[in-house]
DNA sequence: TTGACTTTTAATAACTATTATCGTTTAATA
DNA sequence: TATTAAACGATAATAGTTATTAAAAGTCAA
């Protein structure tokens, strides 16, 4: 890390109000460094390279932290438990990013939303994100070669 | 239970190739009877009230039942662990139904996917949700009360 | 720079959701 | 009805995550 890297992560950890650690800048860095969609353990393994004593926990923390700062999001805002879907309708969500809380929209409502339109139960979108549920190549193979 | 819903469900589990067993019948009639988007405990403690000497584990495995035939879905097919999205970039997803990985994709790539033109990697696509990430009612309030 | 005060850390215990195991029971089907 | 495969209940095991706590490090006014 170079003197304006340091400088860099100082200035983004005053604006978020939040203390500059050596461990939080190595696990920033690091998942900064990494693509795709890491999970904790993940970034953990690596942080572990340049801190060989950092804990697990310490990892959980500032990503947290981060998260709550806004510096990074989560994939998906899980309840950590499996869900089951009951509505067999083509429906879209309206996800609370604060309490997690998951409610049914119709197509056709969020058509509409999108031409201005306000939302059911007066939600206020921040952003949509869409997700396209199929195969990937691999598992599209295993399929065929089953059959 | 009528004999003809009993009937239903009997030809709903030979379709699936599954065998019909009570507690399966009762955790698909509670499942139907709930809205929004149970978890299994939930889904447990009613199935509970009916058969009490029912075990959790069955309530899974049965979901799973159900699942992997098709007769209900899960809400997030990635609800596992914490996962960081690494990249700032505003992006959807490719979300495998089967082995569950995600692949960014760019909003523009799905526009042009949404006109006909085929997905990266070969994807194979079966339908797409929207989530609308936003804040509920409830949370608009809590977050204007603080300030 | 110092000293009071706050935040973060490491270690580890605890907790929640989920899955695996295994002996028993039940359903499918011949 | 007998055979066989599937499902069940009890419970142990595991994975992911959070809570606790004492020590270390960071912050900041003077
Ligand atoms: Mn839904
Ligand atoms: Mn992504
Ligand atoms: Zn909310
Ligand atoms: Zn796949």
């Amino acid at each position: 890390m170079t003197v304006s890297d340091a400088n860099q992560f100082r200035a983004l950890c005053d604006s978020a109000g939040i203390a500059v650690t050596h461990q939080r800048q190595v696990v920033y860095e690091e998942l900064c460094a990494m693509h795709g969609h890491p999970s904790p353990e993940e970034v953990y393994l690596r942080v572990k390279e340049r801190i060989p004593a950092i804990s697990l926990a310490t990892v959980y923390k500032n990503i947290h932290t981060f998260i709550e700062s806004g510096i990074f999001r989560e994939v998906s805002l899980h309840h950590g438990s499996l869900r089951v879907e009951t509505n067999a309708h083509s429906h879209h969500h309206l996800v609370c990013t604060q309490c997690k809380s998951i409610t049914d929209i119709d197509a056709d409502e969020f058509l509409l939303s999108s031409r201005g339109q306000s939302l059911p139960n007066k939600f206020l979108p921040e952003r949509f994100s869409v997700e396209v549920l199929g195969l990937c190549v691999e598992c599209q193979q295993k399929q065929a070669s089953l059959s």
